[in-house]
Formats: structure tokens, sequence, C-alpha cells
DNA sequence: TGTCAATATAATTTCGAAATTTTTGTGCGG
DNA sequence: CCGCACAAAAATTTCGAAATTATATTGACA
């Protein structure tokens, strides 16, 4: 989809790498992100180093204080609602604008991400406990490109742009969740819900089915904190 | 209004600074930032200033490319508009939200925010040719805190945060259109009626007054942006 | 034993210059 | 006169270490 990434500087190479390893997990939510050590971890200097991180503290993925450095940015319940509130906004609007404005080739590319989701999705266990990491980045990278397929043709840059910082943000959350997950409840039906009812243009139906799956997802993220919760207070 | 600013670190400072001269136009729209002259201007080193620069990518006060430099991020009759449209959106959203949740101490904040705006508007001449500089700084404060006085009890700070970086955005353009603007069209009535609004607590009329406001406040920058180009181009 | 000040240690922040890359300028050949 | 290779200049990017600030430790005193 998006072309090789050019990574013409470190800077921007540190930049993607420190994010993709916070969204995935590697760097724990709350760490305290040292510069002597990442500078080692990742093989940079001190001035790139901290430019990435300035940049990521724009996407709200590191948060810091003076004199005081940075750190991993936390995750609450709190956040995680008022992003599922404002992400749905967003995409729905986007959606909607989609559906009405979208050409043939929109359509087209929606189907193929579509079909590629459901494809993996029809090869998902139905615990987690089993799955392959590979499987899961792969699903990571077809359900990023489906959603960003639906609401690519909306003709507003800054509708995308802070639907894709509130899509990473999310995916930090998924991601936890999945790790204590029982399983992949019906995001497939969800999927497929969303499709049909834009291949049909009904964008009544679009947005309410696009609603219930982000609602829903947030709802598994819940259910995932708290179970996590239970198991830190037993054993503390 | 908000605390005196930390600016505990250099970078922080630089940050501040360079923002505000890209939203008063000090930096022109487009102007190439070579570093070496802003360390000079600004008297910091290339570290802190080199990831003040990073931050206020983010923000798309600045844009870059590898290799190649920094460049005051352009201003555009298509950027305005989609501006305008998502700040619309998100605007009478959070209005909704401080309607319906806000408390007596929020409104007592939109009514203060409020007055002090109305007593500088009625201060304000008909024309823009003859307004002194202190004056417009202290309309673009009130403005300012009054907007972001009624959305501030939405509850949502992922929706406060995305309306602050529309309202900066939108800042720049208003004030080149002040610049060639023929006066202060109806601002301080249509200020009067989403203040009235809000106060009667009626959602419905509040949200239209605000997007009638934030249109017409965009056709104004519109019409003064067509004027400017004509004006390039009979000197040309 | 607990608190506070003084000191040592560790970490962040900043500077200045070296290394890269792009841009500009120059001269040669077609 | 135009285009192209090549060298010079200018600008960005990166490194490494000095300066500054926060944190931890120690020891004296109540």
């Amino acid at each position: 989809m998006l072309s090789a990434s050019p990574e013409k500087s470190l800077s921007d190479r540190i930049y993607r790498q420190l994010r993709e390893d916070i969204i995935a997990g590697r760097l724990l939510a709350g760490a305290k992100l040292k510069l002597e050590g990442l500078m080692q971890d990742y093989s940079v200097g001190m001035s790139p180093l901290r430019e990435a991180l300035a940049r990521l503290i724009g996407d709200r993925m590191v948060v810091t204080e003076a004199q005081r450095g940075f750190w991993v940015a936390p995750l609450s319940i709190e956040e995680l609602n008022d992003i599922t509130r404002v992400r749905t906004l967003l995409e729905t609007e986007a959606i909607s604008a989609s559906i009405t404005h979208g050409d043939a080739q929109w359509m087209a590319r929606v189907t193929q991400t579509f079909t590629e989701l459901a494809e993996i999705e029809a090869q998902l266990p139905r615990t987690a406990e089993s799955l392959p990491a590979h499987l899961l980045e792969t699903w990571e990278q077809k359900n990023r490109a489906f959603h960003a397929a639906l609401v690519s043709a909306a003709g507003s840059p800054i509708t995308i742009r802070f639907r894709d910082q509130l899509y990473q943000q999310s995916e930090r959350y998924r991601r936890v969740s999945l790790a204590v997950s029982r399983g992949w409840r019906s995001v497939s039906d969800e999927h497929l819900a969303i499709y049909e009812a834009v291949r049909d243009r009904n964008v009544l139906r679009a947005c309410k089915m696009t609603e219930i799956h982000l609602t829903r997802t947030a709802e598994e993220v819940r259910k995932a904190f708290a179970q996590l919760e239970a198991t830190e207070r037993s054993s503390a």
C-alpha cells in the first residue's frame, strides 16, 4: 500500500522504530526511557534520538517532564474511552464522506483490503493462546489497511490524520488486550457487516456497524484490563 | 487564564517562540527556516532548535524534507476549508457536551470570558486600517479564551487537543486576512448569539451559531486571499 | 531512630564541531 | 549556445563531550 518508507535520515528511522516498539508493547506503558540506554539499543546519537522523542510527544506515544526525561505514555481506561468516542465521531464522518464521494477505484480498494483481511481472519484460531506472532502481525497489517481504505475517499486530510493518530493509540490498547484475551469474538462478522454496508453504499448502516465495531472492541479491552488488574491484586 | 508558561528548558522556550512567530505571521508562510539564522535570532544551539522544529512538525506549523531542511507550513484555501470543516465538527460536538455536562463554574467562566471579549469588541474601529497592534493582540487573546471556555466542559481531552490545534492553524489564516481586510463584519453579534444560546443551554442553536460563525470567518479569509492574489497578479 | 543538610552519583540538556548531503558555480566538450 | 561532469560552497545531520539539573547516599545532629 504505502511506498517503502523513505527513512532518509537517522532521526526518521528512530522515530518509526520507537513508535512501532511502543505500539507493539516491546516498550511497556509507563516505562522510563533512559537516553543512554536507547542510544545503545538503537545505535544512534543523542540528537536524532531526542528529535524522534520530540515527535512522539506530538503523537501522544511519549510523555516528558522538563529536566526529568521521557516515559512511554501510560494507558488508562479513561483515555481508551475518550479515544473510542472521538475515533467513532471521526471515522463515521469519514466513512459517510467516502461513501458519498468515493469512486470505483476506492470501492475496489475497499473490496481488495476486505478480502485479504477476511482471508486471514478465516485462519484465526478460537483462542488467542495458540496464535503465532507472525499471524498476529499479518492480521494487524490487514486490519489497518482495511480500516484505512474505508475512510480514504473522505477528501479530508485532517480527518484522516487525526483518525490515524487515534488508530495507532487504539492499537496499543488492543495489543495489551489480546495478550490476556479469551478469543477473537465476532470481529470477522463485524468487518463483514461494515463491508457489506459500504458496498451497498448504505451510509447509515455503515456508520452504525462501525460504531458497534469500535464500541465492542473497546469493551473487550476494558474486560482485559479488569482481568489484568485482578491478577495483579491477587499476586500482590 | 493559563498559568505562566513553565519553559523549564530552552527547547520548550524556542518551541513556543517559534510557534507564536509563525501564528503572528512574523515568520511568513512558506519561508525557509535556515538553522544557522534561527540559532542567531533566537540565541540557541542546534539541539534545542531542532527539537522545537520536530514538535512543530506535529502541530503542522512546520514542514520538512529529509536532508533539505525546514519551512514554515504553507497556507492554502484547500487547507482552510478542511480546517473549518473539521473544526466545526469538533467544536459543535464539544459545545454540545459542555452544555449538557457543564456546571455553574463552567457557565461563570463562559460569561466572564464573553464579557471581556465583548468589552474589547466594543472598542474595535469599523476598518482594520486604524487598528493598533496591541488592541489586535488583546482581541486575539480574549477571543481564544472565550472559544476555549465554551468547549472546556466537554470532558474529552482529545477533542480539546485536536480543537486547539485547529484553532491555532485557523489563527494563522485569520491574521493574514485581517492584514488586508475591510473590517470586522458582525463578529461581535455572532459571539453574542453563541453566548446567549449557551447561556440558555440551547444545544441546537449554540451549534448552529457556532457553525455560522466559523463558516463566515472562513469566508472572510477566502475573500482576503482572493484580493491578495489579485494584487499580486497586477504587480507582476 | 528519624530528619536534614551536604556531597556524590546519575541523568538530562545543551553546545560546538565533524561528517554528509545538497546546492551552487565553473569549465569543458558537443 | 546548451548540456554535462566536476569541483567549491553552503546547509543539514550527526556525534561526543561539557554543563546543568535531578536523584541517591552519607553522616551529623536532635
